[in-house]
DNA sequence: GCATTAGTTAAGTACATACTTAAGTATTCA
DNA sequence: TGAATACTTAAGTATGTACTTAACTAATGC
């Protein structure tokens, strides 16, 4: 619980990014190599090697090499790390909502 | 829509800081001064109003002085717009492994 | 009116970050 | 075996970012 402050830190810091974020557009759409990911962005394939570390670290992209190839797909996992944050955010707001129009009532 | 792309990066950066998260916390439990916000912070109160700014510019908080006091409050359209494109990727994720669990089938 | 409170704004600094190039390894193919 | 492919890793750079201090404005209280 408390160990999960780092993994949500990691998380948000790597949704921070919108380069990381087209990504991960690009993987939800289906699991691509490395090369095939780094294609449509304009930097260069070591700065996609890059993002795709961080990634992996943070929990949103699980990655496998076979042969020389790694092939690069979206965890779940991470994306519901940041959606559990702010679904709590609003549930505590809606709570807070519904005592003061309790109390109007 | 396609304006709504910087309006992503806005929410999404500004998600990406810890301290920001912070602010959104405590905002999610209610109302806050800027100095009430501050005090628990281990940082000085100019740096808060910068934060502020930046989340006030992405949407995420909204703020009204009323003689020399602004009173914080979190604005739920902020953190809409990051929980949207979640649930985007999310979607489109399930609409995948939908369809290859029909070719397996 | 004067001091205090609450916030603002500007300028500077130190560190983080996203990128590059360049030189490497491991795998596949002809 | 040798060339091409698919990354990998290290090192350097330039820009961003979070923060500070300091000097300011504006409202409140005595």
């Amino acid at each position: 619980m408390a160990d999960n402050k780092a993994k949500i830190d990691r998380v948000f810091h790597a949704l921070g990014d919108p380069t990381r974020r087209q990504i991960l557009e690009r993987l939800s759409a289906g699991p691509v190599s490395v090369s095939h990911l780094a294609t449509p962005l304009k930097i260069t394939l070591a700065a996609v090697v890059q993002h795709l570390q961080l990634l992996e670290e943070s929990g949103l992209v699980r990655t496998e090499k076979l042969g020389r190839v790694r092939t690069c797909r979206i965890d779940p996992a991470g994306l519901a790390v940041a959606q559990q944050w702010i679904a709590d955010r609003r549930s505590t707001l809606e709570k807070r909502l519904d005592r003061l129009g309790d109390l109007l009532a």
